[in-house]
DNA sequence: GACATAATTTAGCTAAACCTAAATTACCAC
DNA sequence: GTGGTAATTTAGGTTTAGCTAAATTATGTC
């Protein structure tokens, strides 16, 4: 019944990529790297840092100069903001006929709007997904996420077959691309021998090797192949 | 693919009450009945109407001290979010299976925010409805219309039988008390002469007659009705 | 025609969230 | 340890949208 948003859509912004530039060890963010991530200067990084660790209860661990780590009440905002995102995405693309380079746009806006009761309806109409269509997996309603190894194209051995668990949703024309060369989600293949620098060469299945960029095989991740 | 959306939702917001304060007949609009409507000062409608005035194209024509009217780029506009809203509804109820007084708080927030794509996919997944579940028409995507003739259920007369065709979706408990009368949209019903101060009495069908406050009437509309 | 009252506007302030330009600080090399 | 460079913060400014308090304007009444 509140009416008071707890956070802004900056703010939420901001979380979220804290969190994803932390990576699994969660290590301090810097300014410099939120700035690039979020696309603004990064003095203004700062300022919104200090709010952000001033604010009660505080969302981050704020330390001039040595980056900013999120709080537990932080974290916790950042996953339900990743959660409706997640669930939204999965949403568009399953029930409104959205692409999978479409969806990521408008969740971009709407995960910061919907209420609590649209993001309970929307799971349950799904039947509550563990998965985005990009393969990302959708943190639970208490903030528990599911724990997955996962190592990028780039760096993956020859010859050891492993499956897609996810790609990158940011870039349209990449999406567009990827589904081109069937690179989804589950798919599973074979890093061949000759990889150039500038691209992987990649077999999936029994068909010829297919060349991937190097900028298409940075959005890749790879979990371990069938054992 | 421009990015710069051309109206905040402090705008929208104005912009929809510009048009349901002036009715019909589109009068001017004074800033006092603004700031009632929207809940805030008075000073600060005059300071947003200035500022609407203002921009180019101008969203309304403003005369200080004698109220404003909305400009045919803001009448559109105006058009087009009550179009999302109306459209939210819809979907929210008939596939989210949200209750009629649960739509309108969502839609109020979210018809800000979804994208032209997703307003085409929601009216297509819904068949290109035309009224909403409170009996409200959705304007066209072109910004036209449905002309209707509504007269408040309090100025009906006796014995003339009439159809509920709207009822305001602003409160959700008058909304749950409507459905427990039975005072849905389409609903047929006769006034009674029994009438006194503070509540009408309304006969729906044969069934004996109900007696209905004048808070619930006055969000009741009426078309004529069956000839 | 002058006044009282109500409606409305102006003036000055606040909070978010951004910006640029100018410090400041950390840290690495020598 | 002293510099130099890159990273980061501070200082000061903008825009949007609200607020309060103090004018100002319109208007109905005598
Ligand atoms: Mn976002
Ligand atoms: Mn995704
Ligand atoms: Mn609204
Ligand atoms: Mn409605």
């Amino acid at each position: 019944m509140s009416d008071a948003p707890q956070s802004t859509e900056a703010v939420d912004d901001y979380l979220k990529a804290i969190l994803e530039l932390s990576g699994v060890d969660e290590d301090a963010v810097t300014s410099n790297a939120l700035a690039e991530h979020l696309g603004v200067r990064a003095a203004s990084v700062t300022g919104m840092l200090q709010k952000l660790a001033a604010r009660e209860p505080s969302f981050v661990h704020y330390q001039k100069h040595y980056g900013v780590r999120l709080s537990v009440v932080g974290r916790r905002r950042a996953l339900e903001v990743i959660r409706h995102h997640r669930l939204l995405e999965r949403f568009l693309h399953d029930f409104l006929d959205y692409s999978w380079d479409e969806v990521h746009e408008e969740a971009e806006r709407l995960e910061h709007y919907i209420s609590e009761r649209l993001e309970d309806r929307i799971a349950a109409k799904l039947g509550d997904p563990a998965l985005d269509p990009h393969g990302h997996s959708i943190p639970e309603k208490d903030g528990a996420v599911a724990e997955r190894h996962e190592v990028a194209l780039a760096s993956w051995p020859c010859d050891v077959p492993a499956a897609i668990s996810s790609v990158s949703d940011r870039n349209p024309a990449e999406l567009r691309e990827m589904k081109r060369l069937g690179l989804l989600p589950g798919t599973v293949l074979v890093v061949e021998p000759g990889t150039r620098a500038g691209s992987i060469l990649v077999r999936i299945g029994s068909d010829s090797p297919t060349r991937v960029s190097s900028e298409l095989a940075a959005g890749i991740m790879l979990a371990g192949g069938p054992r």
